[in-house]
RNA sequence: GGGCGAUUAGCUCAGUUGGUUAGAGCACUAGCUCGACAAGCUAGGGGUCACAGGUUCGAGUCCUGUAUCGCCCA
């Protein structure tokens, strides 16, 4: 017995080592110094294999860290903590995001809640300044989230989206990417959030099928001549956009239009399954009628389309004209379509395509706008402005509410953010240029080629094609948000008339822009001489400055755009004086996160103020990184983007390879959410199972293919009961424990009595493995140190070790090149399953189980202790990457009993797990006989523990036992005797071919040899015979199985020979097992 | 509509180039307080590998189709 071992408490308290070792990582540590910071080792002095970095997916400062951030956090840690434990300049910088619209709406929200004000009320200023409080919150909470999972991150390089270092990078990005022409203006039509009053992205619509209805409405054709219709009949589930219309559209070629429809419902009528036909037919049907009831009509009213034939608008005193355009389907409706081209994204296109004017008839909160007749003005779009424009439509009969409206379901989008109603609306926005230019690859084709030539490595190689396809589009990126929070679009612009003369007024405002900027007379009217102002594609540089003039189309006027490449604000307040404006617009957040690998670096360099990052130091160094770990859904928002702009701003890819890891699921499948009432709080998890429990936990279950699913339960705060979270009370604001039946309260707690309960956590039982094993080990632990008085190191000779000892090292050996091999290529749920295998069901249940009688016997005590030392020392070392904490807890106790360990040459301890080489696999340990022998052992083992339940003898009452079998087999498990005894309560009587049997026995056949167990006295026959009849089946049915195949003339000719003589080999081994389970039973039947 | 993935024990998941009668944890059953560990130990029961075809001597594994679920894109 060792004292101070005693004292060790018989459970893992994982609070405790959690609140001590992070802050000894961090600097209280003897050196002195801070294990998670790296600085640039260029000449490879201290660090010969070089850098190994990741950059953080910057978390959402909207929020607290749910599961899915502490599975990508993980994941990380394990391999950046591997990668610094195998001699890496390990750097992982951290950071948050400043993420734009979701933390705009969250502060917004808020304010309203609480102080009943819109962001009108505190300006623009007033309102940012809001959003940095919130920030400054929730950004110490995450960093602080981070922390508690055990993240070694290096703080000292913290950075933001939104600070000065990565601002200057992305005022420097938009610079060159206007000045080389790749950054454009244009309308588009945005997801317009009437509620929130910002446009949103597309990501963030979500649509739902509601009930609706399908009005149609006819409109009147100014002058019809004789045998023309005087009216046009549309139908549209959206009247009131009515008002906004710009034409209504026919099709150029109704015949041949209807013609495609018949050939496909045709083609799809001959592929129909005998059920799906009769639709089919009857849609075939509905079509030939059709030729006879539309078709004529269409086809007048193309040719009074290619007219030029217009229509009153009806409501209104516009007239419109009638097109032709593709967008109006024959086969639907009237074939008519209404075209709105500034409130529907389909209509937008047949707008650009006929070059129709673009009413937008919305003000920003979604009440119509002047553009409408007074009457409507004010009106809200989806609701009164209906109702009127139905009710006067009906009034001017050119609809019948009676007839003219059918019930229909609708596909209505909803804003994610503020769950109300989406408008289609017609803005201004800036765009990044995706595309090719004049033949040369353009952004999304460099970013396509990195990962094509594999420059960039994607994991699981499936996601190449979400990233390939997706970029192949080459969509332009729009990168404006109308939002306050966020990088304010670097662009100046100032409208000026061109006059009789537009070179000369052009001149003028370049002049006004020279001395604006600073510049002495004769630069600028070198710059005059080199720029030609006729052609408005080209860019001028100067000095940091990049300005484009865009006329508009009839010519008259001009804008000038001024990108200046960083702040200054004594050039901003002049451009101000000459009446430029800044563009009101943010950018998108992805445009600042997609500068991430560089921009923490301190791109474009060099550093500002002292402490910020000097890219010329760190850049060449660290960039590019190692690995990125993300998640799949932001594969193309985020990891594409990276890749582009890297390339573009950098010249080389932004890291090598890209891990794509699982999302988190719920037993139903959902995806975790505050708002579903499933989120789960890592802290909780912490809180209750442990830091290393939750990381083991989530790396256990980070498989290749399938996402997670995890089960969620309510903790009762009252009686620590779990409770299975269903659909049903995940809702509640209260739930009642099933096992105590005191109330708890959820997240939904609303009602002052509600609130008032104490709160039940969230967590996910399924983290109750991960604990078990943590306790596990530090049983383990504790054992060693209770056995290790008097331990002393030296080096262990071959000689020394016995048949336990080579087999737990073998197996330690392959388990740490195993585990190493599997981590480096993500395979985190196979490293964590083998570690955990090993952990438990070989050093665990037997080399300590074994290690327990030699610790006894002085003689054997030191190299016992040795090798008990070193085994787990090395265990420490190879878990540390995903249990930080209960290792370096093991590591420093372990010190104060056995403070120099090793086999080989024993050496002092590391004075950090977390700094102690990574375990390499030691070939010549590796040691397959032996591998082979101890698993007879265990084999002889399970039987002798099987027999003895099945014959209920008591644990008290040893059995003797004799193995019949050949020489070789004796000589090899004699030695192990002694350990029958203590694992299995059984006593060897004897080896060898000429084994008698006991007078009452059960025996056991083994593939290489008989168990023979005396059970005089003790046997219940019975059940022995039980026993055997089953074991007599199985070998019957196995034998049955072999011969059909061994009769099978094709597998014995067909199948590879070694396959075939395996195969006999099998057959006549349990041909002989069976003849001696047979001669059992016979025994065992004459007894009784 | 297109793409990707999944479907294996009551639950959550492994299952390598196709080759003995398919594994783990939890849950369940029985026995165990022996000096590391009941968050434990020992043993046991439990599966037509979603369904239908096909390839093959042989299919959980390969191919085709169907169903269900999830995700991404339009």
């Amino acid at each position: 017995m060792n004292a101070g071992a005693e004292e060790l408490p018989k459970q893992y308290n994982h609070a405790e080592p959690e609140r001590t070792w992070y802050d000894f990582w961090r600097g209280g540590n003897p050196e002195g110094r801070d294990y998670f910071h790296s600085e640039p080792d260029p000449e490879r002095k201290k660090f010969p294999k070089g850098p190994f970095t990741i950059v953080i997916p910057p978390p959402n400062v909207t929020g607290a860290l749910h599961l899915g951030h502490a599975l990508n956090n993980s994941l990380q840690d394990i391999l950046i903590r591997l990668k610094r434990m195998q001699g890496y300049n390990a750097l992982w910088m951290p950071g948050t995001d400043h993420a734009g619209i979701a933390t705009q709406a969250v502060v917004e929200r808020r304010l309203m809640q609480d102080e009943k004000k819109s962001r009108h009320d505190l300006g623009r200023e007033g309102l940012v300044a809001r959003i940095w409080d919130w920030k400054k919150e929730y950004e110490q909470r995450i960093l602080g989230q981070l922390q508690r999972i055990g993240s070694s991150c290096d703080w000292q390089r913290t950075r933001f989206t939104f600070d000065d270092v990565c601002a200057r990078a992305v005022r420097q990005t938009f610079f060159s990417l206007f000045q080389d022409g790749k950054i454009y203006r244009g309308k588009r039509l945005v997801n317009w959030d009437t509620f929130l009053q910002t446009a949103v992205s597309d990501d963030e619509v979500e649509t739902v099928t509601i009930d609706g209805s399908f009005w149609h409405i006819r409109y009147p054709v100014i002058s019809p001549k004789p045998g023309e219709p005087t009216h046009v009949t549309i139908a549209t589930t959206r009247p009131e956009t009515m008002l906004g219309d710009t034409a209504v559209a026919v099709h150029p070629n109704p015949a041949a239009a209807l013609d495609a429809v018949e050939k496909g419902l045709r083609a799809k009528l001959t592929e129909a399954t005998d059920k799906e036909k009769p639709a089919v037919q009857k849609e075939l049907e509905a079509l030939a009628e059709r030729r006879t009831t539309h078709l004529p009509l269409l086809e007048k009213l193309r040719d009074m389309a290619k007219a030029g034939r217009m229509l009153q608008l009806p409501l209104t005193d516009r007239q419109i004209p009638l097109v032709a355009d593709e967008w109006a389907k024959p086969e639907m409706g009237s074939g008519c379509v209404k075209i709105t081209p500034a409130h529907d994204p389909n209509d937008y296109e047949v707008g650009k395509r006929q070059s129709l004017p673009m009413i937008n008839i919305l003000n920003s909160d979604g009440t119509l706008n002047d553009a409408v007749p007074a009457k409507y003005r004010g009106l809200k779009m989806a609701t009164t402005a209906r109702q009127a424009v139905v009710a006067d439509l009906a009034e001017v009969s050119l609809h019948d509410p009676e007839k003219d409206c059918e019930a229909r379901k609708i596909e209505l989008p909803m804003s994610d953010r503020s769950k109300t109603p989406i408008e289609p609306y017609l803005a201004d926005q800036w765009f990044v240029r995706m595309g090719d230019v004049d033949g040369k690859p353009g952004l999304a084709q460099s970013a396509m080629d990195a990962v094509s030539d594999e420059r960039v490595k994607i994991f699981p190689e499936r996601y190449r094609r979400t990233y390939l396809d997706w970029l192949s589009e080459k969509r332009d990126w729009p990168v404006s948000r109308q939002l306050w929070w966020g990088h304010r679009i670097p662009v100046w612009a100032k409208k000026f008339s061109l006059g009789a003369v537009p070179k000369r007024a052009r001149n003028e405002q370049v002049q006004l822009l020279a001395k604006a900027s600073g510049d002495d007379l004769d630069s600028m009217t070198a710059m005059l001489g080199e720029i030609n102002l006729d052609e408005d594609d080209i860019r001028p540089v100067y000095e940091g400055l990049s300005y484009e003039f865009v006329d508009s189309d009839d010519g008259l006027e001009s804008t000038l755009l001024i990108c200046p490449s960083q702040t200054d604000s004594h050039f901003e307040a002049q451009l101000d004086a000459l009446g430029f404006a800044q563009d009101a617009d943010v950018l998108d957040t992805w445009f600042s996160s997609a500068l991430w690998p560089h921009s923490t670096l301190g791109w474009p360099g060099p550093a500002e103020k002292p402490g910020d990052p000097e890219w010329s130091e760190l850049g060449p160094y660290y960039y590019p990184t190692s690995t990125l770990i993300t998640s799949r859904d932001i594969i193309t928002l985020w990891v594409a983007r990276m890749v582009l702009t890297g390339l573009h701003n950098v010249g080389d890819v932004p890291f090598r390879e890209v891990f794509i890891h699982p999302k988190i699921l719920d037993a139903f499948g959902d995806t975790m959410s505050k708002s579903k009432g499933n989120g789960v709080d890592p802290l909780d998890v912490i809180d209750k199972f442990g830091a290393d429990a939750l990381r083991f936990g989530l790396a256990y279950l980070t498989t290749e293919t399938q996402d997670v699913r995890m089960p969620v339960d309510f903790e009762c705060p009252h009686c620590n009961e779990l409770i299975e979270q269903t659909k049903k009370n995940r809702v509640l604001p209260r739930v009642d424990c099933k096992k105590c039946g005191k109330p708890f309260r959820t997240q939904w707690a609303e009602k002052p009595e509600d609130v008032a309960l104490p709160r039940g956590a969230v967590v996910s039982e399924r983290f109750e493995l991960a604990r078990n094993f943590c306790n596990k080990l530090w049983n383990a632990a504790r054992f060693a140190m209770l056995n290790l008085e008097g331990y002393t190191a030296a080096p262990v000779s071959d000689a020394e070790l016995t048949v336990e000892d080579r087999w737990v090292l073998s197996r330690l050996n392959t388990l740490a090149a195993g585990a190493t091999d599997d981590l480096e290529h993500y395979r985190y749920a196979d490293a964590m399953r083998k570690l955990y295998e090993f952990a438990w069901d070989e050093f665990c249940s037997f080399y300590v189980e074994m290690v327990k009688g030699r610790l006894q016997d002085p003689a054997q005590r030191p190299t016992a202790q040795r090798v008990l030392v070193h085994t787990l020392d090395t265990l420490m070392r190879l878990l540390h990457p995903v249990m930080p904490f209960i290792t370096e807890e093991i590591w420093q106790r372990l010190k104060d009993f056995a403070p120099e360990r090793g086999l080989d040459r024993p050496a002092k301890a590391a004075v950090s797990v977390m700094t102690a080489p990574w375990p390499e696999a030691d070939v010549r340990r590796q040691d397959p006989v032996i591998e082979a022998r101890f698993a007879r052992f265990q084999e002889m083992l399970r039987g002798l523990r099987d027999l003895r339940a099945r014959q209920n003898i008591t644990p008290k009452t040893s059995i003797r036992f004799s193995l019949k079998c050949d020489a070789e087999t004796a000589a090899l498990l004699q030695p192990m005797a002694p350990y029958f005894g203590s694992l299995a309560g059984a006593e060897a009587a004897a080896w060898g071919p000429t084994v008698k049997p006991f007078e009452t026995e059960a025996t056991l056949t083994l593939p290489f040899g008989e168990l023979h167990v005396d059970l005089e006295g003790l046997i219940d026959i019975a059940a022995e015979i039980a026993r055997k009849e089953k074991e007599r089946d199985n070998l019957v049915g196995a034998i049955r199985g072999k011969e059909g195949k061994l009769s099978n003339a094709s597998f014995v000719e067909r199948a590879p020979a070694d396959v075939v003589a395996k195969e006999r080999q099998a057959l006549e081994e349990a041909r002989r097992q069976l003849e001696s389970v047979e001669q059992s039973l016979a025994a065992l039947r004459a007894k009784k």
